[in-house]
DNA sequence: TGTACATCAGTGAACGCGCGTTCACTGATGTAC
DNA sequence: TGTACATCAGTGAACGCGCGTTCACTGATGTAC
């Protein structure tokens, strides 16, 4: 997953003309999985969307798998560097627990909402073994979860080391979007509400204060 | 998802031999799809693991596709028809809402525990648009639902339609078994007591009384 | 009970299609002198 | 600046493989008389 060595599925290119060509081919695979998802992403729609041909792209990737992997190891990255800088803007020190949980599950919501749906739209594609989603997923949850065991003298549940990586996946579960477009879905910003409320009230078992919409934080606009 | 009429789906067997036949078609894939996943499922391996022939598999369905549609439509039933006994062998009326929580959610916890694997790989069997499990889960959850909501005067949350099914989203979350095999994975007894604890706290605000052990409803033994 | 016939059931080689991949070839770019 | 050459980049027809599906055939079961 953390590869420091991505030449490794590449060939690298050695003329701008090439590397141009190279991302095309990357930003047609993104654009075919998220459009018409894994099933669709073949080395001909690939070259074909990208304008090149299956020569050029076997000229780069020494077959689809590779192409996989380097797609799923360029976005973890990506993904990962955003989410460290979202983190890391904002300060997190003075915040009692309530507002770390605001601002916690808050963070989540745009992470899932964001364009992790590559990440999963990997996963699935037919003959990868890879975990790209679940990872980075577990990789957001650890961090979290550490900024939130750093209040753990608030948190009234007897085993904290329990209850927020717990409390954590049920949160995500509420805010999760897969169901969106149903018409008579919740709406993503009571989703958020309702997680906070859920996570603080598992943790603290501490209602939220206040009239209804309070006890929210605001969203930070990470993804740009 | 309901179909009335199976018989659109299988030419009907009209001997005993072929009846059998079918079974162990049925039965074959449904192996093939627990053991090696739904990209295993090639006819050819159906008709071997089957001790059957491609001839016969054509004989009972009209393609690939109908076979999928068959089991999803099987295994659905069979799993619907399961829930609905286990739901009606209990007495819920009398109970109070911490009482009705820790019975709902232990009764969720074994149909995640439960053959609906079987729904999820076929949800996943390539080439199919099926969502056997994503309804099967909604089904569940509807009758949970209803339950819950007949004490709504003991659920403290302001808006008790939003919170119902976000809190039973946020308890299977917390029951989810795929990553069970972790060994450092919270062990399922535990996650019951907790996904209690989580609703009950979320919709009541009230943290469960007594000891660590408490507040958790024996196992009913639903699947066999 | 026996025989003739129709229907049902089962078999596996053969076919076609879509996919990933290879390869012989043409053209573009960079470099040495 | 020009020329010769090597390397890089791009092209798309052709190939092979695995899959779902078809089909001509053999055998089993049921039924009429």
């Amino acid at each position: 997953m953390t590869d420091p060595d991505p030449a490794r599925l590449v060939n690298p290119p050695k003329q701008s003309r090439s590397r141009r060509t190279l991302e095309r081919i990357v930003g047609a695979a993104l654009d075919i999985l998220e459009a018409e998802g894994p099933d669709a992403l073949t080395v001909q729609a690939i070259v074909e969307r990208s304008g090149s041909s299956v020569g050029s792209f076997y000229a780069r990737f020494s077959g689809k798998a590779d192409l996989l992997e380097y797609l799923g190891d360029r976005v973890w990255r990506e993904a990962a560097a955003r989410w460290e800088e979202a983190l890391a803007a904002q300060e997190w020190d003075g915040l009692a627990l309530k507002e770390l949980v605001g601002g916690a599950v808050t963070l989540l919501g745009e992470v899932g909402r964001s364009r992790t749906s590559y990440l999963k739209a990997l996963d699935r594609a037919p003959g990868t073994r890879a975990d790209a989603y679940t990872a980075f997923q577990a990789h957001v949850l650890r961090g979290i979860e550490t900024l939130l065991l750093s209040r753990v003298e608030e948190i009234d549940h007897p085993a904290p080391n329990v209850a927020v990586p717990l409390g954590l996946k049920a949160a995500l579960a509420v805010l999760d979007v897969s169901d969106l477009e149903d018409p008579q879905a919740i709406p993503f910003e009571e989703r958020v509400a309702e997680a906070q409320r859920l996570l603080l009230s598992y943790l603290a078992g501490v209602s939220p204060a206040g009239a209804e919409s309070e006890g929210q934080v605001d969203f930070f606009d990470i993804w740009g």
